[in-house]
DNA sequence: CATTTTCGTTACGATACCGTATCGTTTACC
DNA sequence: GGTAAACGATACGGTATCGTAACGAAAATG
């Protein structure tokens, strides 16, 4: 079932949701942070540096940076590939899905309440 | 008619915009100056300073920031107010309407692709 | 083996944002 | 009129990101 939107009910989502973000703020993440989380926590892994950069069209330096911070808030982790002892898996954590499920239900709830 | 979304089809949603975002970025906007963008063309006039700071929860120095910052790149426009020369008044612009009616369009398209 | 390639990280200078405090201008108050 | 309040902008030091370039470690190549 596709989900049809309305030009209205699209900024109006858009605009609730980033209301209540930035609210509550607390992680203040970047665009290019929350992309990368929401690649990590919804696509299958294995998740790479390299892979992460390829797929956001953006340098390595930029994911290294990302990962550190986010790294340091517990939403995510790195794991040497003891296969191929270059590469670094990126690993999901409890506190980073707690956070992406606490962001659907605001979603689900601003979406909800959007044309009530 | 209210907007019901599953978990999946609204974390799916933000990551396939976010990503999209992220690629064409351009603009690269923080999450609060999208927040004002969206409060200043969604919500009807007049817009101040003080008025979106306290309707964002965050400080005067924050919006003039963003606006020095948006105005920049011609996404909205500031007038003082001749009927109180205090206030300044934020206006919208040609380049914010279509902006954000792309970004309208991208959210409409990532959310009709969703569960195709 | 020696060399090249791959991978992630670090170094560097530049830029932009942050929060707090202060400023100049304008209006309201007494 | 003189003082206080409101409004937006600016100054300041601190922090985090940016892009480019170089680095060390590990694997692939020959």
């Amino acid at each position: 079932m596709p989900l049809d939107l309305t030009p209205s009910q699209a900024l109006g989502l858009w605009h609730a949701v980033t209301l209540q973000q930035v609210h509550e703020d607390g992680r203040d993440l970047t665009l290019r942070q929350m992309a990368i989380l929401l690649e990590i926590y919804l696509v299958p892994p294995p998740h790479t540096v390299r892979g992460l950069a390829a797929k956001l069209g953006v340098t390595k330096p930029v994911i290294t940076r990302a990962l550190d911070t986010m790294g340091e808030q517990g939403l995510v982790t790195r794991m040497r590939d003891d296969r191929d002892r270059r590469n670094v898996i990126i690993k999901r954590t409890v506190d980073g899905a707690l956070y992406l499920e606490r962001l659907g239900d605001l979603i689900i709830a601003r979406g909800r309440a959007q044309n009530p």
